[in-house]
DNA sequence: CATTTATATGAATATATGTTAATATGTTCA
DNA sequence: TGAACATATTAACATATATTCATATAAATG
């Protein structure tokens, strides 16, 4: 029960909660999700962290960059299979992440 | 997103939790919570108001007991349906939910 | 109708959590 | 190898949440 209560616990913050609804979308960078969320990074690495504690996330390392992608064991878990169906993404954050995407912030990141 | 964030937020907090999984098994009112868990009185009071403003509690008065029950509605909730499954009471609460309706606690609340 | 019982509420306090700023670590590339 | 970049970490601070204690409300009962 206590490894449930500290999943919600990690889901019952509005800026864990947004990444990982992108992070469902597919796998990021950091600074991919700084630019979307246009949050300090330092930020978004605490949260990736609490999220990737209570399992819900993996990441790797890729050159420079670390990958963090929702972790696929843990997704078959039915409330995340719920939520998967429940929540979505808010329009601004999709919109923010096409563009992203577009501009391929991940090869320039600090050129902007 | 913030109505969903705010239902995990109910559901990071032990008591809460504990109460939730109780009352899945079926209506209790306060005093036989108070009884199950052990806790002080307001304890299950501020838990059950919590529960009941996220929406995942109903409540109803019968005589001098205030009896509470999981909102059937909000049942039908994904990521609720997921929880129901995944999730199970845990064998002390599950002992004391049956001591508590053996005893009849609820018609001899202050007596013991 | 005064007392007892069941529950709720408000305020104070204790505790936990989130955010920021500064800095450290590790990688790439000139 | 050192400068620039990407990310993590630490500590300080800010904010939110949980718990307790005291008290209020409302129903039941003798």
């Amino acid at each position: 029960m206590e490894k449930m209560r500290k999943l919600f616990s990690a889901l019952a913050n509005e800026t864990r909660l947004r990444i990982y609804l992108l992070l469902l979308k597919g796998e990021l960078c950091v600074c991919e999700l700084v630019d979307i969320l246009n949050m300090e990074q330092s930020r978004i690495s605490h949260s990736l962290r609490i999220l990737k504690e209570v399992g819900l996330l993996d990441d790797r390392r890729e050159g420079k960059w670390i990958i963090y992608s929702v972790n696929p064991k843990i997704s078959k878990n039915k409330i995340i299979q719920g939520l998967r169906d429940e929540l979505k993404l808010s329009t601004q954050d999709l919109r923010n992440l096409d563009r992203c995407k577009k501009e391929k912030i991940r090869e320039k990141c600090k050129k902007r």
